[in-house]
DNA sequence: ATGTTC
């Protein structure tokens, strides 16, 4: 029997909260990211609120937080986040580090001349309102329709690299204005892409030891940001006209059923849609770096999947099967059958997992750990951790900024330990790893 | 996370 926590349903809470993670990692939870947790369980028509191993403090729901809603109950901009489709690409190179020896200089300064990284970096690349809307409605294929990628493989993306029910009538001027030069960024903060080395790899999987593989964390830029934003906002506005009651303000909701509900989920998909086009892009210019410095070589797709979204799902919620809004942020989905991406810090492992086919699965709402998980804000690390300290956590890994900053906020030391993460991810029978990576080369916002 | 305070 797989190790969780129970909170049993009190006060205004409409449903108890589960914890699934290991004893040692409890003791580290901190008790405003559980507080946030229970909280979101009073919001009315809530059906089952689910909390990662990696949990921590964010706005509204924590992060490593999983909220499912009744039909008809809320649906929570601030539980999906504001970087709506935050998720994880991993790429296959084929190649073992021998072949990439000598290289890695090189590699890093392409990376940083080929992506577009930073705050407020746009691209290259012009896309008319007319093909940006088609990207956002459709996704990864209308890429494919524009002939701008090459060889898509649908079925190794969440989703099919197009998010269901997408409409770009549901998005602002402004969304739009900000989103449109921001497609093939890699963006700032966590964002970042890494070359990596698979370290250890179970026998059943399609690794081998040695190979490289290339990890990509982005998403839907100022885009998502700006559809957030007008919708927690636009919940605000309703909030009498339905006679809503957020018991936090970040906790802002609509009526799923209501038509600003659906309106934003349908924006919501076109955000969803942006991350995923915009992780692809990200990857032709990938394929472009590749086929320069590696003749021969093939970047294929292993999968890609987001940590940041809501969507209807079937699960078992009081011993039945019920249709339910699971909003997921910060946190997988672990669909038998698929594998999920967990990034370490910078500097520290990230590991392919797959999903366990036990009760606490069906418990947990069939949702993961998305990644470390944060132990310090950032704030509190670029005050307590030193430049020394922070280049000693990185060990032999080649970090590089493109905005030149100092990191500190992203160092390992502010961090929990993701070996951690992923024993958790075992205790409560949720997840097994396939694959351990190790970074070798770093680029970051 | 974010043209970092509508």
């Amino acid at each position: 029997m797989g190790i969780y926590y129970n909170f049993p349903a009190e006060n205004n809470m409409q449903c108890p909260v589960k914890l699934f993670c290991s004893r040692e990692i409890y003791q580290e939870i901190e008790e405003e990211a559980l507080n946030q947790l229970l909280t979101a369980a009073t919001l009315p028509g809530i059906a089952a609120v689910v909390g990662m191993p990696d949990l921590h403090q964010g706005y509204g729901l924590p992060i490593g937080g999983v909220m499912a809603s009744e039909p008809g109950g809320p649906i929570s901009p601030g539980a999906v986040g504001f970087d709506i489709n935050c998720g994880v690409r991993l790429i296959r190179t084929g190649l073992s580090g021998k072949e990439l020896e000598g290289q890695e200089d090189e590699i890093l300064k392409r990376l940083r001349q080929r992506i577009p990284a930073g705050l407020g970096q746009s691209s290259k690349l012009k896309f008319s309102s007319r093909e940006f809307n088609q990207i956002i409605g459709e996704g990864i294929p209308a890429l494919d329709k524009m002939g701008i990628i090459d060889s898509f493989l649908p079925e190794n993306c969440e989703d099919g690299g197009s998010f269901p029910g997408a409409d770009p009538a549901a998005i602002s001027s402004k969304a739009q204005e900000r989103g449109i030069t921001q497609l093939n960024t890699l963006g700032s903060g966590n964002h970042f892409l890494e070359i990596q080395q698979i370290a250890w790899a179970e026998e059943e999987s399609e690794f081998f030891k040695g190979e490289i593989v290339i990890m990509l964390h982005t998403g839907s830029r100022g885009f998502g940001h700006q559809i957030c934003q007008d919708y927690l906002k636009l919940a605000e506005q309703r909030r009498q006209k339905y006679n809503l009651n957020f018991p936090v303000k970040n906790l802002a909701y609509l009526p799923s059923e209501s038509p600003e509900g659906k309106d934003y989920l349908a924006a919501m998909g076109c955000a969803a849609n942006f991350a995923y086009a915009n992780r692809e892009l990200l990857t032709a210019r990938l394929k472009e770096i590749w086929s320069d410095l590696f003749p021969g070589s093939r970047l294929r797709l292993f999968y890609d999947h987001t940590h940041n979204i809501a969507r209807w799902e079937e699960h078992l919620i009081d011993e039945k099967q019920q249709k339910v809004l699971i909003h997921r942020k910060g946190a997988t989905r672990l669909a038998p059958g698929n594998p999920a991406l967990i990034p370490g810090s910078m500097g520290t492992s990230s590991y392919v997992v797959s999903s366990e086919d036990s009760k606490n699965t069906l418990l947990a709402l069939k949702s993961g750990a998305h990644g470390a998980g944060r132990s310090m804000s950032r704030t509190q690390a670029k005050k307590t951790i030193s430049r020394e300290q922070h280049r000693s956590s990185l060990g032999r890994v080649k970090a590089v900024s493109s905005s030149g900053g100092s990191m500190l906020d992203e160092s390992p030391l502010a961090y929990k330990n993701i070996s951690l993460v992923i024993d958790s991810l075992q205790q409560s029978e949720l997840a097994r790893p396939l694959a351990r990576m190790n970074p070798l080369l770093v680029l970051k916002g």
